[in-house]
DNA sequence: GTCTATAAAAGGATAGAC
DNA sequence: GTCTATCCTTTTATAGAC
């Protein structure tokens, strides 16, 4: 991105459109978007999504990989980083190196933030497999980085624990209703969230009133 | 329901599309579901959706407010009864007043849990007014109660922390891929989670390794 | 690589017979 | 209330000039 020499040059055709595809996908849904919008707003002609991509479902797959294989590059670099220290991640560690990049990539391009709520709703089939493929290897990596910070839970637990991590994660991400706090304040407040609920104890009987 | 003198006799051509619609609408979600489809899956003719709805908008419109307006009387109900009481509720008793009707729902309706996906991730903007106008209320009486049971969390952190918990609720309640737990014991791993999440200390300097 | 033009199909919506 | 038939628009995709 910093390479001008790179056999990318910035505003190509090709970019543009990936940019308004981007934009529109995230704004207005796969299915109801159509490639002559996408068109439009990339300032290019009709045909150039099939000369470029071939599909409106190879447009959108270019779409997704473009922003996320970076993401979880990050992400799986972080985590590597950690558990390459003798004494293994603590859980908050390892939280942050699934979150941070979320919101510090959802800054630098806040697109990213529509797509992501976009690839994990998105009900057609062919959508929510790309889903799959995009983020099974990394997710299923930290879910199993999570298990052995938290030995005392149960594995099956922690696979629903996950879930619900995830989902928080993604909900604050894709919100269009912005969140009355900046960046980094909504990443500590999620972090203390998400390593307060992963580290709740197995049995429910615990009904105080009240703050801690 | 269980009124056969009703005035909305069982598997009229009515409810046939409201059902029929309803499947089609979560599996492809509505931009990419067309009407001939919706009435094919009905078995009725492509005319009847615009005879009793008037149009695909007011089709979704009545799809929503069919499931969910019981599911937040309901929600509304058990948040009366808890607050009726002199000594006000406890966390896990409002927490469950809001998470346990969704469950029960999905159970008896197994389309709700796609629905309820496709009404926070829907991006169409009629789609989004729509979720806003049907969740609001409700889901500001609850943020309200969380505060009150939650004295010492600050008013702007509850606000991120009831989005956390709406994340979780939602992703968990619309998930494609089934969990491996029992509606029951998923609802209790939510519940233990989220109270957890929402007592967490403000102050994030708790670096402790591993489980509780 | 980019454009114009057009094919071929599918979409929402309506009119009018029954 | 339900059907057939149809209008008009929009869609994806392609063919061929430049």
């Amino acid at each position: 991105m910093l390479d001008p020499a790179s056999d990318t040059p910035a505003s190509d055709t090709k970019d543009r459109l990936l940019d308004a595809a981007e934009r529109l996908f995230a704004a207005g849904g796969v299915g109801a978007t159509s490639l002559r919008a996408v068109t439009a707003e990339a300032g290019v002609n009709v045909a150039a999504v099939h000369y470029h991509f071939g599909s409106k479902q190879e447009l959108l797959r270019a779409v997704f990989v473009r922003r996320i294989a970076p993401l979880n590059e990050e992400r799986l670099k972080r985590l590597d980083a950690l558990e390459a220290q003798p004494d293994g991640p603590t859980l908050e560690a390892t939280l942050e190196a699934l979150v941070t990049p979320s919101i510090e990539f959802a800054e630098a391009h806040p697109q990213l933030s529509e797509l992501v709520g976009l690839l994990y709703s998105e009900p057609v089939d062919e959508a929510r497999a790309l889903a799959h493929e995009v983020f099974a290897e990394t997710m299923g990596r930290f879910c199993a980085a999570l298990g052995r910070v938290l030995p005392a839970v149960p594995p099956a637990d922690i696979e629903v624990r996950f879930a619900f991590v995830v989902g928080a994660m993604v909900h604050v991400l894709s919100r269009r209703a912005p969140l009355p706090h900046e960046p980094a304040e909504m990443r500590d407040a999620l972090l203390r969230f998400l390593a307060a609920g992963l580290r709740a104890p197995a049995d429910p009987r615990a009904p105080r009133r009240g703050a801690p």
